[in-house]
DNA sequence: TATTCGGTAAACACAC
DNA sequence: GGTGTGTTTACCGAAT
């Protein structure tokens, strides 16, 4: 009965959020307890000083030139080269903003899960040589609902649809607990799936069918939601000051997307002004500086005309909407984003910066 | 206190 | 017939 996932097809990317758990397990500002380990990914204790977190390591490594890295507790990513997207040879690939390649290239996702809603943060800061062996054996449950890890699943989609079986497989291949969890936990899935209006069933065609059942997608009108679900536990269970972990699920919106065009959200953009990184999560076009200028502008012009137009300004965001190309896009800021003119400036100054980032998130840097 | 939301369990029908 | 999928209902607890 549960070792049919074990017979899937492998959904998950190589670089699954349960890689850079590896180095955000060990933080001692979460429960040690709390994420286990894929065993495709056995522990390296070389690899888990949470001061220098191993994607760090890896993006020194691939860039030089990113080497700012010592004030970024964010991984970096080389973004153009990245397959960000399951999906390399998507047409729509190398512009897709709508992959959540938050989910593969920040394995910081999976330190979320067990986080006890315990603020207390002096004394958790990070402690070098945390020996792998004081990991507590079995995971926690994640703080996410189904609903996010369904949509988590499906985002990491290359298509953007996955059966049942493939939510299936991408939560416990992402999320140990469910792992050795009681089987119970997919009827919640297939139970969210049909409740919730985020979702929606494709019907295959029998000349593609492949198995039983149907293909699941996310709602873009609801995809908005779904992220500002995912943010609100973000900050709920990462309000710590583990800066490794606050801005994992916020940068799920860098590159969500709505029907419409383009989204990114950043999150913590004006809260930790301090730290402009030069992270990659997001897989940007490669116009990507031209990007970061024209989102600077359009910051200032919309700052001060359009936020209270806001449509999400009900959730608490405010969005920046711009033309890249023929493309419309649109920015999302936290509605408390205290973006002032030379943080836009820097945005577009910081040359360095634009060339090793693909993503504003990272630029936004943050702390809660 | 009432409402909402999420999780869980169960039952049932249907398809493979 | 067994199994997986999809739907629905009900209940519970936590959060608002």
């Amino acid at each position: 009965m549960e070792d049919d996932t074990q017979t899937l097809p492998c959904l998950s990317p190589p670089h699954s959020p349960a890689t850079l758990s590896k180095v955000l397990t060990l933080s001692p500002s979460l429960p040690q307890h709390s994420c286990a380990l894929p065993s495709s990914l056995p522990l390296s204790p070389t690899s888990l000083s949470p001061s220098t977190p191993a994607f760090c390591q890896q993006t020194a490594q691939s860039h030089p030139h990113s080497s700012q890295a010592h004030s970024l507790s964010t991984p970096q990513f080389s973004g153009g080269q990245n397959s960000h997207c399951l999906s390399p040879s998507t047409p729509s690939n190398e512009d897709d903003l709508t992959c959540l390649s938050w989910l593969h290239q920040r394995d910081n996702l999976l330190p979320l899960q067990p986080l006890p809603k315990i603020t207390s943060l002096p004394q958790l800061e990070p402690q070098d040589n945390v020996p792998a062996s004081s990991l507590p054996p079995s995971p926690s449950k994640p703080p996410y609902s189904f609903s996010s890890l369904i949509f988590m699943a499906i985002e990491d989609s290359p298509e953007k649809q996955l059966p049942v079986r493939g939510i299936y497989e991408w939560i416990v291949n992402n999320f140990p607990y469910y792992r050795a969890a009681p089987s119970g936990w997919r009827n919640s899935v297939r139970h969210n799936l049909s409740l919730s209006k985020s979702f929606r069933r494709i019907h295959r065609d029998k000349s593609q069918s492949v198995g039983k059942g149907s293909l699941w997608c996310v709602c873009p009108e609801y995809r908005p939601a779904l992220l500002e679900v995912l943010r609100k536990t973000h900050y709920c269970h990462s309000s710590s000051s583990n800066l490794l972990n606050s801005r994992i699920l916020l940068e799920a919106a860098e590159c969500g997307q709505t029907s419409v065009g383009n989204t990114m959200e950043i999150s913590d953009l004006a809260s930790n002004g301090s730290s402009l990184s030069t992270n990659q999560f997001c897989p940007f076009t490669t116009d990507h500086e031209e990007l970061v200028a024209i989102e600077s502008v359009e910051l200032k012009e919309e700052t001060e005309e359009e936020a209270e137009k806001d449509s999400l300004a009900d959730s608490g965001y405010i969005e920046f909407h711009y033309y890249q190309g023929q493309e419309y896009h649109y920015l999302v800021l936290p509605g408390d984003t205290e973006l002032d003119l030379e943080t836009v400036e820097i945005l577009q100054l910081d040359a360095e910066a634009q060339e090793a980032a693909g993503s504003l998130l990272d630029l936004a840097g943050g702390s809660h």
